[in-house]
RNA sequence: GCCGGGAUGGUGGAAUUGGUAGACGCGCCGGACUCAAAAUCCGGUGCCAGCAAUGGCGUGAGGGUUCAAGUCCCUCUCCCGGCACCA
């Protein structure tokens, strides 16, 4: 054995010994239970980052973890592979997206493999080969036949210079990233996957996931956002039909001062009839981006539409608005507006100076209560109401649920947030829709033995549109109904979908025959995911969605794709740019800026170590390609070896933790292997011995032998029940501090320091794993680390007669003592009033009460 | 704007069920070894007062509940994530 630790002498031995040996390949075939543990599938950048690393060595430790403790371990990886990234490279460097993603794919590979990860890489796929989307396209047909997927229009993002569609990303301000145009709202024709057809299922099995944090289940249940209310019918004054709201206040029906409708509702286009100078606020409206943050900050605007509904309880006339905060695709897009309790409608009707009624007051008189000055949203008690005076809003809600249906204007209705999910993209590199579109027949989907519709590989994306379009090899087709010339669906799918299936096709990659086939019945569903918490709404809904839909096509059993979810924080990292005359914006690895900080900390300058020249700050953000902050892992690899990058990574925070990247103190996890590998030398230098068992140890190798017991037990609960490696590092830390500390004289002695450094190796091996292959090697010679079993605690080791207890006298810190187990409250309670320093505080003062709680704390208060 | 989370020494973080705030690591200070340096080892390190024993203060801000609050409740500030076409 060397004497001192080099990581590049090793690391690469054990990884090959690994993948030689095919010890991390499984199969269905084993008597042990099974465990199924992922991370989720990565985007193929091109670069590996810190997220990268936090994510697949806690996948790994747990894997690891699992089967030291004597489980069927299945760990997984592949490449989330179509996407926008590849275009933008495309454009930039004219190189065709399927090159450039599989050159990504092989670095990125590249780097995984030189961090031990215990992957079964027989399983990897790539969403982007035939192979892969071969099966998705047909569960698209199997869908469209069965009426999940539909098609209807959608509004998109249009770039009116660039004459394209663009992501919301790509939306700067109102403004096309590329031309600087301002981007309009468009309504295309989409396929959408009826996710709401689930929406009831969706929120109910939520309550199933108990291996999922809370967070995650709140927010995705505020996502579905279910909410029971009332249709209320206003009919029209006048020549028009009215128009129906969806409000979840019929309470405050009474309190209805106007009524605002979207600019895409059809009364829009009545009221434009009748008053022309209306056209120039609906186009107004268009303008700009159609995401929800965008549409929810704008500026509030409205215009009156010249038309009225008859309000249905008063009968009075009630004018109706155009307004840019409402949304065509929520609810019935339109509202009724009731400014004394709807902040929104407060806003609005201050502004352009409409009226305000108020008909709710708290139950019990408050102060807060001004109804002048701000909305009273909260529930109360009718007033100005009329026959309805006095009434809660349960006794409204039932009283109008009758009156309105009899005459037939208004009924309860459950509504759901969550809409239809659009998975159309008019983007080259995804997944094509398998759909012909024929002059007579109408949308055919494409026939399951002409599957899969292949993605032309060679082409280069230039900005203007998709060009597929004008590829007429992948256009032209006939008809599979009627033989006539026919024209291919160019629009490709969402990424997303990609990304909603892939756990469950790694249990069988190579079935060329169907999508799944039985083994996946073994292995789904996945016991342990672990990805990042800005995954926690759109990807694991609709991954839940998809299990769903192929559970009730026969596909998969169970109701949940991911019994047990971590979501890891992210790693953020400085972001810095240069602006363009344009508006768009370079941005800056943050290893090539030289930073200059104010005394918090603040930075005051940064410049771009290329020309010297100033860069802009722009804040911590997540690691991405986009932002170009991702610190690549290579360096700290190449230089401190895996084993170091590994255990700084899981030592720096707990996984759920966001992590601003600093590597300041990466020499320390640098330190601490290279201190255990000089305790295994010094110890087996000695020669090798059997680890302890029975026999005398002095009182200071006792006292070590309990805290290794206890620190197994410790370990064991945080890696196996925690998730929370931080706390099971530091305490293996502790362990060696003590250590260091004894003298191992004598057999036992000897027996003992094998059978701490035997436990630590392994307990500490799921994190650093190339060390401690070796190590154990020295340590057991002719046993495999990877064979062995998980540390058990010793019951008798843990057994102690005495703890020490803390004295307080009102609650604070006045002395410590020593209490042996087996004495009564009442002896404690008469040691601690006997310790020095208590007397000094509770001399002359009268003790009121005295809590003891056991092994822990006595609490005098006087 | 809406939904979800976060804030603890110089620093990353610990405190698992309301019960010793600051474990463990980094940094810093001092010492040993060395011709010297690196590496390593030993000691110290929340702030204030004190030679010390010890005391006071202290977990983003303000209030509250409790014998006891980083932890529970209310109000607020700042930061991060998501908002349906980034993945």
């Amino acid at each position: 054995m060397q004497e001192n630790y080099s990581h590049s002498s090793i690391e690469k031995k054990c990884q090959a010994k690994w993948r030689d040996s095919k010890v991390f390949e499984v199969n269905e075939g084993s008597d042990k239970p099974k465990m199924y543990c992922m991370p989720m599938l990565p985007y193929p950048s091109g670069k590996l980052h810190m997220g990268h690393v936090r994510n697949y060595t806690i996948t790994d430790v747990l894997a690891r973890f699992y089967k030291l403790s004597g489980y069927n371990v299945l760990h997984t990886i592949g490449w989330d592979a179509f996407g926008l990234p590849a275009e933008n490279a495309a454009m930039k460097s004219k190189v065709a997206p399927a090159a450039w993603t599989y050159q990504n794919i092989a670095n990125m590979k590249a780097q995984l493999e030189n961090m031990g990860l215990s992957f079964d890489w027989s399983r990897e796929i790539a969403t982007c080969t035939p192979e892969y989307y071969h099966w998705q396209q047909w569960l698209f047909v199997q869908l469209y036949k069965n009426g999940v997927i539909y098609r209807k229009s959608g509004v998109v993002n249009w770039d009116p210079v660039d004459q394209t569609v663009l992501a919301n990303e790509q939306v700067i301000d109102g403004k096309g990233w590329r031309s600087g145009a301002t981007v309009e709202k468009k309504e295309i024709p989409m396929y959408y996957f009826g996710i709401t057809q689930y929406a009831e299922q969706l929120l109910a099995d939520l309550e199933q996931l108990d291996g999922w944090p809370e967070q995650v289940r709140t927010m995705q249940k505020n996502w579905i956002g279910k909410s029971r209310g009332m249709e209320v019918t206003f009919a029209g004054a006048g020549a028009h039909d009215g128009l129906t709201v969806f409000t979840t206040r019929p309470d405050t029906l009474m309190g209805v001062t106007y009524v605002a409708i979207s600019a895409e509702h059809p009364l829009a286009e009545v009221a434009v009839a009748n008053k022309p100078e209306l056209a120039e606020f609906i186009q107004e409206c268009k303008l700009g981006g159609v995401s929800e943050a965008e549409l929810a900050t704008q500026e509030k605007k409205g215009m009156f539409s010249g038309l009225y509904v008859i309000h249905p309880l008063t009968n009075e006339q009630v004018p109706v608005w155009i307004a840019n905060y409402v949304l065509m695709n929520y609810g019935t897009g339109a509202v009724m507006a009731v400014p004394s309790h709807d902040e929104r409608d407060f806003e609005f009707a201050t502004k352009y100076a409409l009226t305000k009624k108020v008909v709710i007051k708290p139950v019990k008189d408050t102060d807060d209560y001004q109804p002048e000055t701000t909305a009273y949203t909260d529930y109360g008690i009718l007033v100005n109401s009329g026959k309805y005076d006095g009434m809660t809003f349960e006794q409204v809600f039932a009283a109008l649920e009758t009156e309105l249906a009899e005459k037939n204007i208004g009924q309860v209705k459950t509504n759901y947030r969550l809409r239809d999910w659009g998975i159309s993209r008019q983007r080259y590199w995804g997944c094509p829709i398998p759909i012909i579109h024929c002059e007579h027949c109408g949308d055919v989907p494409v026939p399951e033995q002409d599957l899969p519709v292949r993605l032309p590989e060679d082409l280069i994306p230039d900005g203007s549109g998709n060009p597929l379009n004008k590829d007429e090899r992948f256009t032209k087709c006939v008809c599979p109904n009627c033989g006539a010339d026919a024209r291919r669906e160019t629009d490709t799918m969402d990424t997303f979908v990609d990304s909603s299936w892939y756990f469950l096709r790694y249990t069988c990659p190579d079935s060329h025959n169907a999508m799944l086939d039985e083994r996946v019945k073994y292995w789904a569903p996945v016991d342990q995911y672990v990805g990042g918490i800005e995954h926690a709404i759109l990807h694991l809904l609709y991954a839940r969605f998809f299990y769903k839909a192929l559970r009730d096509l026969g596909l998969v059993a169970g109701d949940e794709p991911f019994k047990n979810l971590l979501t890891q924080g992210m790693v953020l990292a400085e972001t810095f740019y240069r602006q363009n005359p344009n508006g768009s914006k370079d941005w800056f690895s943050p290893m090539d800026i030289e930073v200059v900080k104010d005394g918090k900390g603040n930075i005051i300058k940064a410049t771009y170590k290329g020309d010297g020249m100033e860069v802009q700050y722009g804040g911590i953000e997540k690691m991405s390609k986009s932002k170009n902050n991702g610190i690549d892992p290579d360096e700290i690899i190449s230089q401190y070896g895996a084993d170091t990058a590994r255990l700084f990574v899981m030592f720096a925070s707990p996984p759920e933790q966001t992590l601003d990247w600093s590597d300041s103190g990466i020499e320390g996890a640098n330190r601490f292997i290279r201190r255990i590998w000089r305790m295994v030398f010094e110890h087996t230098q000695q020669g090798v011995v059997a680890k302890y068992t029975t026999g005398d140890l002095t009182t200071e190798q006792k006292k070590l032998r309990t805290q290794l017991h206890q620190t197994i037990a410790k370990v064991t609960n945080d890696v196996g029940v925690r998730k929370q490696f931080n706390t099971a590092i530091a305490a293996i830390m502790e362990l060696l501090n003590a250590y260091s500390k004894v003298a191992f004289v004598g057999d036992n002695g000897r027996a003992l320091s094998q059978e701490v450094l035997e436990a630590v190796i392994i307990m500490l091996s799921p994190i650093a794993p190339h060390v401690c292959e070796v190590l154990w090697s020295e340590l057991c010679p002719d046993s495999e680390l990877l064979e062995q079993a998980w540390v058990v605690v010793d019951p008798k080791a843990l057994d102690v007669d005495e703890v020490e207890m803390i004295i307080q006298v009102n609650g604070k810190l006045r002395g410590k003592i020593m209490v042996a187990k087996s004495l009564t409250k009442e002896q404690i309670e008469e040691m601690a009033k006997q310790n020095p320093n208590v007397q000094k505080f509770i001399d002359g003062q009268v003790i009121k009460k005295i809590i003891v709680v056991p092994n822990k704390l006595i609490n005098i208060v006087v």
